[in-house]
RNA sequence: GCCGGAAUAGCUCAGUCGGUAGAGCAACUGAUUCGUAAUCAGUAGGUCCGCGGUUCGAUUCCGCGUUCCGGCACCA
């Protein structure tokens, strides 16, 4: 057989469709330049038949090339990735007995994690920044060159890069490996990286921290320098931008602009609900209760302190003791406060026998848990100690488990879909190393929570290894304003705690039997839901929610009776309605009032008194027009109306229509909507 | 819990290289009675987070603690 000769050119083909051919050896950036003096400036790497590559590497045969440019998403986390190294690239010249460990692409930006003998400081985070701007203005050429595994040890041995020897260790099929020179600096890396640091202008450091190696608490504390990258100056502002929007909207600088809450330095982590605040709380349990009693649900309370031995049975004690609340009384007997609620739900469950005619049983509980949570976690009301869950367990028989986990996925998601939220990820987490039960148990109930999944054709991402003690979960998880993800809704599933708690129903065949344990809650936590949606709203909570709806503002105090007794009224029909009478001129008025984020101003005159009307106008300062009083509580009362009950009102428009094609003679009066409190 | 930062009037913040503090808004009083995002004038308001230390003298410097902020870890 003889042997073919390689070709001697190679065909390229582009994203457009169009070809080239190139005579051996040429590289990315070759083909670049030969495409036009633009694109040669501005190529980053290449895409070799969907593979991402340096612009320095050769093309070894025919492919579909494509050229990364700044402009491109990937080009994008390239010079995320190049910005790292260029940390490191400042932080040796500053710190040369820094050892650098690792340096990932994140959401928006990049950070390295670094060993020092000391802690970073602000100044310190500084003088890297500024050095890297020196560094970014020398253009200087980034060097790839790809070296054996044994080189790559020499090199990192030569420099003292302890935890870069580490992570070679981790990574023992590699036999080659990339080296990226920053000049004297030297980092390793899969690639690709920018060929050039002059595609690193548009960068910020952004916040030092600690971080432990391997992301283990165990292990030793590094320096974590955290920095955000783009492609242009006007990306980057536009993103510094975004963030300070997004700082207003934060929940607790809303809460205390909107007086909706507090918190005090005697009660870390534990909310002092206003007025206003817990109106919007009361509301969005009013809501949950009709969504649960829609759903077949009922609702019961267990008490907050129960005998640690309650606990000691449940496995929190065992699992959860240093974040329980505990006390003891004077009689010498031990107490907790409690941490979740299942155990007395289970209590409720196991007092009386149970059928299986019973079954499912689901039972709600609006109960406020006590969590000691660890210090630094604490924020805000998206993380405290002491939350009050729309929590709910269903008990079932195994047959009846997989249509609960259904109903219970279907129901979380439409209620998020009523609140507007529709950017909702889901979360498996699997048996964790320390578990209740056997594997056979665990087996089953993760299969009930894919199934479900898969039934209702969603997508959900598997953490391994996260699930409670006692069963698998799934969280539905929520963004706030600057992205962070929290947990809100769960489901889990248990046939655990039935088995601690030895709780039965009697069967068809007169045999007791066990049940299974749903344990869920929609909001999650009510504390972290109303945060949640202060955010998502910047403060602009819907009518509905609203602790004052509409507010009735006079002209001058001749009108101030008039506006009394007209809020006084729609007051009657439901609605959350206040006066400002103050002798302030309406323009303040109408500026204050809309600050406090009010949907509607109502503004009484001379021309409303005589007419019996109201002048309306929307908290976006849209003029809605002169209305009677009749008109302006009919259009409140649709405005305000709760979702839910809106939809069940279109649902009976719909049977109602039926009713009377069916026959029903008799008019029908308009339906008179429900009062929302 | 760990690393870094912060704490001054109800709120947002300034200030004191160590000699016990100031603005705007809010509050209160008075004037004004006004038509769709800030009327004017005056008055009052402070354990400068807490406890120690250094000092003739500490809100300021140092130490310890508390809480908060940004991450990390944790999140039943």
């Amino acid at each position: 057989m003889s042997v073919i000769p390689s070709k001697p050119s190679i065909t390229t083909t582009l994203p457009d469709g169009s070809q080239r051919d190139f005579l051996k050896p040429v590289s990315i950036a070759d083909v670049a330049a030969a495409i036009g003096p633009g694109l040669a400036k501005s190529a980053i790497a290449g895409k070799l038949n969907g593979r991402l590559v340096d612009a320095c590497d050769q093309i070894q045969g025919d492919a579909a090339l494509e050229v990364i440019t700044p402009g491109s998403e990937q080009g994008l986390e390239i010079i995320r990735h190049s910005c790292a190294h260029l940390v490191g690239h400042a932080v040796k010249q500053l710190y040369p007995t820094a050892r650098m460990v690792i340096g990932p692409v994140i959401d928006d930006g990049f950070y390295y994690d670094i060993d020092y003998e000391r802690p970073f400081t602000t100044d310190d985070l500084a003088a890297i920044e500024d050095r890297m701007r020196e560094l970014v203005a020398r253009e200087y050429t980034v060097i790839k060159k790809v070296v054996s595994r044994d080189e790559v040890i020499g090199v990192f041995k030569e420099r003292g890069e302890i935890y870069k020897l580490r992570l070679i260790e981790d990574m023992p099929d590699e036999a080659e490996m990339a080296l990226y020179y920053h000049e004297e600096y030297v980092d390793m890396c899969r690639g690709p990286h920018v060929p050039n640091t002059r595609f690193l202008k548009h960068f910020k450091l952004t916040h030092i921290s600690g971080a432990y190696w391997r992301g283990d608490a165990r292990n030793e504390q590094l320096q974590r320098v955290y920095g955000t990258a783009w492609a242009s100056k006007e990306a980057l502002n536009d993103y510094l931008q975004r963030i300070a929007e997004a700082e207003k909207r934060d929940h607790r600088k809303l809460g205390r602009m909107l007086d909706l809450f507090h918190f005090e330095e005697d009660a870390p982590g534990a909310v002092f609900w206003h007025p206003h605040g817990w109106t919007v709380f009361q509301e969005l349990i009013a809501y949950m209760r009709r969504r649960q009693q829609d759903a077949g649900y009922v609702e019961v309370n267990s008490p907050d302190l129960m005998d640690r031995s309650l606990w000691e049975t449940s496995g929190h004690w065992l699992n959860y003791r240093e974040h329980m609340f505990s006390t003891e009384t004077e009689d010498g007997r031990a107490l907790a406060l409690k941490p979740m609620n299942c155990p007395g739900s289970v209590l409720l469950y196991r007092h009386g026998m149970k059928s299986y005619r019973d079954l499912p049983i689901r039972m709600a509980e609006f109960g406020k848990v006590h969590r000691y949570e660890p210090s630094g976690a604490l924020h805000g009301l998206l993380r405290v100690r002491h939350f009050t869950q729309d929590d709910a367990h269903i008990y079932c028989t195994p047959e009846q488990m997989d249509a609960e986990c259904r109903e219970v996925i279907a129901l979380v998601l439409d209620i998020y879909h009523q609140f507007s939220f529709d950017d909702v990820s889901i979360k498996l987490s699997t048996r964790p190393d320390h578990r209740m039960g056997s594997d056979a148990i665990w087996d089953r109930l993760e299969g009930a929570l894919i199934e479900a999944l898969e039934a209702l054709d969603l997508s959900y991402i598997v953490s391994p290894g996260e699930g409670a003690f006692y069963g698998p979960k799934l969280e539905f998880v929520l963004r706030d304003a600057i992205g962070r993800r929290w947990q809100c809704g769960t489901l889990q599933v248990d046939m655990n705690l039935p088995d601690s708690f030895g709780i039965d129903y009697v069967d068809e065949d007169g045999q007791k039997k066990r049940p299974v344990m749903l344990h869920r809650a929609l909001f999650g936590s009510l504390e972290r839901f109303t945060g949640i949606l202060i955010e998502h709203h910047a403060g602009k909570l819907p009518a509905w929610l609203a602790p004052v709806q509409a507010v009735v503002l006079s002209i001058t105090d001749a009108h101030a009776t008039y506006a009394q007794d007209a809020a006084h009224w729609l007051c009657d029909a439901g609605l959350r309605v206040e006066t400002d009478v103050r002798n302030e001129k309406i323009g303040y008025k109408i500026r204050e009032q809309t600050l406090q984020r009010v949907p509607f101003l109502l503004v009484v005159g001379a021309r409303e008194v005589a007419s019996g009307q109201v002048a309306i106008r929307s908290r976006e300062g849209q003029d809605l027009g002169l209305l009677t009083l009749v008109q302006a509580r009919q259009r409140l009362l649709n405005e305000a109306q709760p979702p839910d009950l809106a939809a069940r009102r279109a649902g009976q428009e719909a049977l109602r229509h039926r009713l009377n094609v069916l026959g029903a003679s008799a008019s029908t009066p308009a339906p008179t909507p429900e009062p929302s409190a």
